[in-house]
DNA sequence: GATTTATGTCAACAGTCCTGACATATTTTA
DNA sequence: TAAAATATGTCAGGACTGTTGACATAAATC
């Protein structure tokens, strides 16, 4: 955690927030920050899919495949909010490639259950680790005090709906 | 701001985040945070894009020439992470929208130093209105003393080169 | 038996990104 | 000044991801 001059004008910023200017302020910076924050974040993922000749769109699918239970083709098209057949080109590249297997659903036949396979397991978990490494340097080098602001602003961020699952998962799990 | 329970367990997470497997777990629920947050974050956006015929790729130039100064072409290549190629279909849409205009650069003439139009002008304006809308109202309900917390996380996920330009920025302004 | 649901597939189109090659004008360098 | 480097523009062609709309099949539900 650094306290050179640089942060301390920064703060300055961020401190005017409690007046609504300063608030629009911080919006305004806040705009960048989403973007390069996440293009770098992606990018971590972006180098192993490429090894792999994948794209982001089969991150997604193998990440809400691989971390979920019991997931169905029509999970994943609410999740990720994409057509049909947007989704059935990059499952069927996943399937042939052997990344993630198809089971009959046992209670409605009807579905099909999606579920990784050891390959497909250990590519996610790759993709996951180098995320998670450039997450948990962030919230070191910023200072673990400070997670609790990011990770309420992020929920604030995005919608109820999401947001609400988000703390639900923890009172469950 | 809530302090009800869902809240209480989801800050057990992050409180056990002094902890190694804490910081762990911590990171590994970040990583669906981006996801969430960055999609509706790029969603209020998008519906307005859309009025337009436009899309993301069109946004961030759009965003780039109107809050730099003297933006080159080059500088844009820079800043985005794109081809020439990419850049230049974009650009030329701007341009033949009446968005975007070109100036040969004074300097040096090989260059193209772009601005915006009255009418570019405006449609930022909105996008900006929008995000910036909506961070606020994220910042209001995370509590703004969380507001550090949570730009100090997005520098530190960034590279290096780009949050210095961020604290730079500060001093400078 | 008729309808609805979950899934899969085909055709066709659009946006964004890429690579590599080549052209022009202008600046810098040897 | 001639040669090399730089900033920009453009062309061909390919990849990935997203869209719409139509149609087919199997299974569940009414």
């Amino acid at each position: 955690m650094s306290d050179n001059a640089p942060d301390k004008d920064a703060a300055i910023v961020f401190g005017a927030a409690q007046h609504e200017a300063g608030l629009d302020a911080a919006a305004n910076e806040a705009i960048e920050l989403m973007f390069f924050a996440y293009r770098d974040f992606t990018a971590v993922a972006d180098r192993i899919l490429e090894q792999h000749n994948l794209g982001r769109a089969h991150h997604r699918a193998l990440y809400f495949v691989g971390t979920g239970r019991d997931v169905t083709v029509g999970h994943l098209l609410d999740t990720l909010n994409i057509t049909k057949q947007s989704l059935a080109r990059v499952l069927r590249r996943l399937i042939d490639l052997g990344l993630v297997v198809q089971e009959v659903g046992s209670e409605d036949r009807r579905q099909r259950l999606l579920r990784l396979s050891a390959e497909g397991d250990a590519l996610l978990q790759e993709l996951i680790d180098a995320q998670r490494h450039l997450l948990r340097s962030a919230f070191k080098e910023a200072g673990q005090e400070r997670l609790e602001g990011f990770r309420k602003v992020m929920l604030a961020i995005m919608n109820e709906e999401d947001s609400a699952r988000f703390n639900r998962r923890k009172r469950v799990r």
